[in-house]
This record gives structure tokens, C-alpha cells and sequence, in this order.
DNA sequence: TTTGGCACTCGGAGTTAACGAGTGCTAAAA
DNA sequence: TTTTAGCACTCGTTAACTCCGAGTGCCAAA
């Protein structure tokens, strides 16, 4: 049962480890803390709270250290979110330029000011497009034997890739393939779009079957390959600026884990399909639970921000990084389709700090996305009217 | 004066440290490498490599250690380049897949497989597209609001970007748009289209001058992004790898430099137009000159493959650098527009197999970008007439 | 010119001792 | 019942010291 000092000393002690990386003794607490005990007292409770499953002792002789289930108590019960400061709203917004006219580049960019923001590698995934839908596609001829594949998915994200054609094909036909598809399977679930489908639609288009085929057999590809999800990895030189990976067995074993993008790719995306926060800490003292509940209700942030998701060390299931905490949040594109962006580093993070900043990056990327899909809208412009032309 | 003797133990001292990273002694060098005489005499020539200025002493009681100068001379003198393995060719060979319709896929895929074969981290620049012209520029509509640009620059390198447009703006304009620009300013080179070309060269278009300006002002930031110099850099996590970044300041110093984009780009870049290599080792002695020259006229690979250079130690004016080599290779999009691809690492490599891996490397990718500039060309197409149809 | 011999250097590994921050426990005070 | 002062004990850290051995430089003989 957690009472109110020793909340307090629990908080104390992750406040102070968490700057200084070093066990933190009683008698330092007190006289840095002002607890208004004496150090015998506060030794009792670390004892008691080392018992509890929230402290852990490297040594004997050491001070404690808080443990995973110390940390999750801390973000769960003790986390006290300061808005960030003014000076970094401003940092960050101005990273945001008015050039970035593409989702990709704005998800990519707040990784970056995300690893700058908090000294720690960024990740971040772009959404799953594969139940979005197709919008439109168009077949760009560059030059004989070279085009360009544009498809457009449905929440207004393009992408685009080059292609080998024959060179027989004439732009004409491109134009007649793209606009048929476009017709024919436009509206329709990316996942549910197959090298069948796209035949069939063009089964009718007037090209000779043997360089159609070639075509159509790039579109597919194209269009298969808008919906894979990638995977932003940033900043992982900042790994070395903390104590922690001076072990550099263990910075190594991180960046191998890390630069396997598929892994992490994968659990993330995994992640981003649940929507609930892991239960809190294991107990079955009611009244524990109660207070548990209670103090969730009573954070706002939870509330105002429920994207965010913390996992700190063993709660990660990846090996190579039991010992890290990873700290995420859904960035939305629309409602439906979101992404997420977090940083990982040591467990030993300033929780508060972080998420604070994770919070206002996401909200001003999801700030700028949202201002992307509402189109073109410059200070200089005349824009009283609002249109609603749709092609 | 380098006699042959002091060649040979100059290449044994780094031929064996470079593999183990430790001072080497006089006894154990006779040992292994069956110099057939006594350490005491590969004491004396060794000291007198030292005061030639080959080799250096970490300290009184240690072996000896290669200096800048040793390293060079080791490269430009004794360098034994031997052919790729078949193991190492195929593999290179498999990681370009015929997906890649990109140059720039295929540089950077080099780049992956230059650091994964070599274990250093690796760059690679972009070739500096300001003196090749334009091309093509087509402005495809995407919704009312927003538009794609392809620029087309001569050499068949395509470009593209998201921009904003006015609503009002419909596909018709962006096409009598795209169009004009193209037939005014295609083969113009690209540092001399500026704002004011294109506006003069759109000024009849029919649309309205607010709107216009606006489209024409993105056109002209799109061109003038296609020209920007890309710099990417894989596997900087390779470095802990090598004993000499346990000292993680280096590690860290190394990492905030190469991080500094800017900086390693613009000095890969001015060297890029640099096309002679470092003299060599400095040195007022005729006979020596007279012999490094022989040297390198009998190195083959020198001839065969004059796109290679080394930059060792002191010779990269980079601060946080200054423990480092650099290798690098140009690549060639054509015979005029190359950019560079390499590899950087402690100065302790293994330089013979490096290059030559490079060497291989820089080959295999400029096999790549010819064949995706021949054009599409699959084994089960019937491609006996070659066409020459120009659009 | 080469080589065996020998004194000398110096970093690294191992040992020991002193230090001190921190704990746990007990008994007295509040 | 809770808090606190006191004290013995633990144990990692640091510094001083020694020893070892790989390696050098130099000299005198081959």
C-alpha cells in the first residue's frame, strides 16, 4: 500500500536518479529533498518499498534504484506533465517549414526535432495503408521505355515510382491503362487489390497483351508497395551521450536490435493496432487498485492525450532491449489511419519531460497534417470563398 | 631512402596491425613473417623507419605503429590489390534487384551493401546536377489544392515533389503551364533557370497573374530542389565494431561530425571536382620520388581504376576526423556527372581489400545505372529491333 | 653489416589497504 | 506506535605498490 510519503519518496528518488544515474541514498534525500524525517525513517520506507517491488538495490552498500515496476508506478500514479516551455514550442514549430507538402517528409521531420527535443533516437512508422483505398493512379511517360507511377490513396497520400516499360508503349496507352484501373478499382481496399483484379480491369484496353502485362504487372507492384510501411530511425549517435551504453556491449546489442527494421518495425505496428494502455502494476489489494483507478481518472493528460504509451524494460518483448523504455505516440492522419512516433532510450528517461515533448510534437504534426489535407491556404491569399470542386 | 627490406617489414608491421590492432615488436615480426634475420636487425631498420617517419612508438617499451605517412606509403608503394572473391561478387551482385528503377535506389542500396561488406559506416553523395539541364517538367493535378511536379533532368534522372496550388487552378492550366516551361527552358542548364527565366518564359500563359505566380513560384523551388546534393550515410553503427572507437569520445566526436550533413557533403563535394590525388608522401629525396612514381605507374589497379582515393588521417581537414580514413569512388551517372561513394573508418583498415571491395562496388553500380539507362530490357522480351523513338 | 647479449623502460595486471557512502538493526525518545 | 540516534557491517571505489614481461636501444663480437 503506497501512502503518501512514501509516494513522495518514490517520486523523490526516480526525480533525482533519473538526473544523476546514481543510486540515491537516504541521508542525501532528506537533505536534499526536505522531507522534514530523519534518514532512519526514510529508510525504513525504502525498505518497505523495496519489498513492494519498487526499488532495487545494485548492492548492499548502494542506494536504491528504481525498478521497471518503480518507473511504471511513477508514469502512472506520479507523473506530473509541465507544459513545455515556451522556447520549445517555438523550436519546434519552427522546424516545421511551409515547403513540406508531403505527409512522408512532415513524419520524417518530427522525428527529427523529436530525437533533438529529447537527446534520444526517434522512430517512427508511418501508418498501415493496406485498408485505405485507392484513389486514383496515373501513369506518367518520362521518356520511351521509363514512366512514372502515381498512386493516390484515398486520405490524400501520394506516392510515387519509377517503372521499365516497353518501349512500344506510347504515352496513349499509358494514359487509356491508367484512367481504366483508375475507373475500375478506384474506391476499392488496397489489401483487396491483386495482380487478378488489375487484369481483369484491363482486359479490354486496346495494347497488345505481352507489353500490358508488363504494365499492369508494374502497377500492381506500385501499388503494393505504397501500402508497405516504413519505419524512421533518428539520432541513434545520441544513444552514446548516456551513461548507460558506455557499456558499449550494450549500445552495440541496441543498435543491432534497432537497425533490424523489420523487428521493430513490426512490433510497433503490432503495438498500434491495440489501443489500450497496459494494465498497471499487478496488484490485487483493492484498495491499491482503487487508487490506481482514481489518480488515472485525476491525470488529465490521460484524458486530453490517450495516444501516448509507455513501455519500460521488460514490458518491451524485444531481446536487446529489456533494458530500455520506449515512449510513444499516435500521430493521426485521419481518424482511422495513424502512425506513431516515440523514442527509445534508457529506462532511466525524464518521463515528465519527455512525454510532455512527445505530446506537443505529435499534436503539432497532427496540427500541420490536418493543415496539409485542408489544401491551399496562404496568408496573402484572397481565400473568402471556399471551394468544393471535385474532379 | 626505402630499401626492399625496409618495404617488407614496413608492409608486415601494418599488414599485422591493421588485423590486431596492437603494437608490433621486432621478435615476434621475424617470427611470423620468416623475415630471416634477427629481430635485432629489424630493430635497427625498424628504428629507422621511425626516423624516416613511417612508423611510431605509442610509448618507449611498446612496438611500433604506422603513421600517416607509413600508411601512405603503404597504399601508393605496396598495395596489393587482389580480386574480389566470387563469394563477395555475388553477393554484391544479388542485392541489386531489378525492382530498383532508380539511380538513386541504386546509390543508395551501394551504400548498404559498401558498409555491410566492409564494416564502416559509409557515404555517398549525389553527383552535383547544377550543370545538367532540364529536361521535362510536367505539374500533375492530384485534387483541387495540390499538384505533383516530375522535373526530368538530361542525364534521365527524375525528380519529384508534393505543392500547393490555388483551387482554381484546374489541370488544363497546369498543363498549358508545365508545358510552355518545358518548351522555353528544356536544355537549359539547371543553375540558370531562376525565378525571373521562368516567369518570362510563362507570361503568355492564359491563367490568371496571382494564380500563376503562385504555381511558377513552386515550379521554381522544385527545380531548384532537384539540384540539391543528397548525402547519405548507412551503418554508422558499424563503428563500435572497431576497437578503436571503444574510447566512446571518439566515437562520439566521430558520429557529431559525420552527423553534421553540411559539412561532410560540401567536403566530399569540393572534392569531387578535385580530380588528381594527393601527392605523395612528402619528400625532397629525387631517387624516392623517382621510385613512388615507378611504383605507381605499375600499379595497375591505379590505371584501370584512377576513380579511387584515399584520404588518411591528417589529410581529411575535417576536424573530429583527423584519426579517421576516408575511401571513397566515383560513380557515374555519365561520363560527366559522377558523384562519390565511400566508406570511412580508423585510420587501422584493412586498405587492400577495402578498395577493392569499393573498387567492386563502384563497378557493380555503375553496371546498374547503365543498364537502367539502356533502358527496359527483360530476358523474355523480344527485343531484337532497337527503337529510337523520341517523344 | 648482422647478431647475441644486456640493461633499461614502461604499461598492465594483481594485491592490499584505506575510505566512505550506504544499509539494517536496536534501543531510546516522542 | 512511530520516529530517531547510534552503531556495526557491507562492499564498491580509489590509490599506492609491486611484479611481470614485452619491447627497445646500444654495444661489442661475429
Amino acid at each position: 500500500m503506497l501512502t503518501e510519503r512514501k509516494r513522495q519518496i518514490l517520486r523523490a528518488i526516480i526525480d533525482d536518479y533519473v538526473i544523476h544515474a546514481e543510486p540515491v541514498g537516504s541521508r542525501y534525500l532528506v537533505d536534499k529533498y526536505k522531507l522534514g524525517v530523519s534518514s532512519a525513517t526514510v529508510r525504513n520506507e525504502m525498505s518497505e518499498l523495496e519489498e513492494l517491488g519498487y526499488l532495487e538495490k545494485p548492492h548492499t552498500s548502494a542506494g536504491r534504484v528504481p525498478s521497471d515496476k518503480g518507473y511504471r508506478a511513477y508514469i502512472d500514479l506520479l507523473l506530473d506533465l509541465k507544459p513545455v516551455s515556451q522556447t520549445d514550442q517555438d523550436k519546434i514549430e519552427s522546424f516545421f517549414n511551409d515547403h513540406m507538402n508531403e505527409v512522408t517528409d512532415l513524419v520524417r521531420q518530427s522525428a527529427n526535432v523529436l530525437s533533438e527535443q529529447t537527446n534520444f533516437p526517434s522512430l517512427v512508422i508511418s501508418p498501415r495503408y493496406s485498408d485505405t483505398s485507392l484513389e486514383q493512379i496515373k501513369i506518367l511517360m518520362i521518356e520511351p521505355g521509363k514512366a512514372l507511377v502515381v498512386v493516390v490513396l484515398s486520405p490524400g497520400i501520394v506516392k510515387d515510382r519509377m517503372i521499365r516499360i516497353p518501349h512500344e508503349i506510347k504515352q496513349d496507352d499509358l494514359h487509356l491503362i491508367s484512367r481504366i484501373i483508375e475507373q475500375k478499382l478506384s474506391g476499392q481496399k488496397l489489401d483487396q487489390i491483386t495482380l487478378i483484379t488489375i487484369s481483369a480491369a484491363a482486359e479490354d484496353v486496346p495494347v497488345p497483351e505481352a507489353l500490358l502485362n508488363q504494365v499492369l504487372f508494374e502497377a500492381y507492384v506500385s501499388i503494393k508497395q505504397a501500402e508497405n510501411i516504413e519505419l524512421y530511425i533518428q539520432g541513434t549517435h545520441r544513444l552514446l551521450n548516456h551513461p548507460e551504453f558506455q557499456e558499449l556491449t550494450l549500445a552495440r546489442s541496441f543498435l543491432d536490435t534497432i537497425h533490424q527494421e523489420g523487428i521493430v518495425a513490426g512490433y510497433m505496428s503490432e503495438w498500434e493496432s491495440m489501443n489500450a494502455d497496459l494494465e498497471l502494476t499487478e496488484t490485487n489489494n483493492p484498495e491499491e487498485i482503487e487508487q490506481l483507478e482514481r489518480t488515472r481518472r485525476e491525470q488529465p493528460y490521460l484524458k486530453e492525450n490517450p495516444s501516448y504509451m509507455v513501455r519500460i524494460g521488460q514490458e518491451i518483448t524485444l531481446k536487446g532491449l529489456e533494458e530500455c523504455s520506449f515512449i510513444t505516440a499516435a500521430y493521426k492522419i485521419t481518424n482511422k489511419i495513424t502512425g506513431r512516433i516515440g523514442v527509445i532510450g534508457p529506462r532511466r528517461m525524464e518521463y515528465g519531460n519527455i512525454i510532455s515533448q512527445i505530446n506537443f510534437i505529435n499534436y503539432t504534426l497532427d496540427q500541420q497534417i490536418m493543415e496539409l489535407a485542408s489544401g491551399y491556404d496562404r496568408k496573402e491569399d484572397i481565400n473568402g470563398k471556399e471551394k468544393e470542386e471535385q474532379a
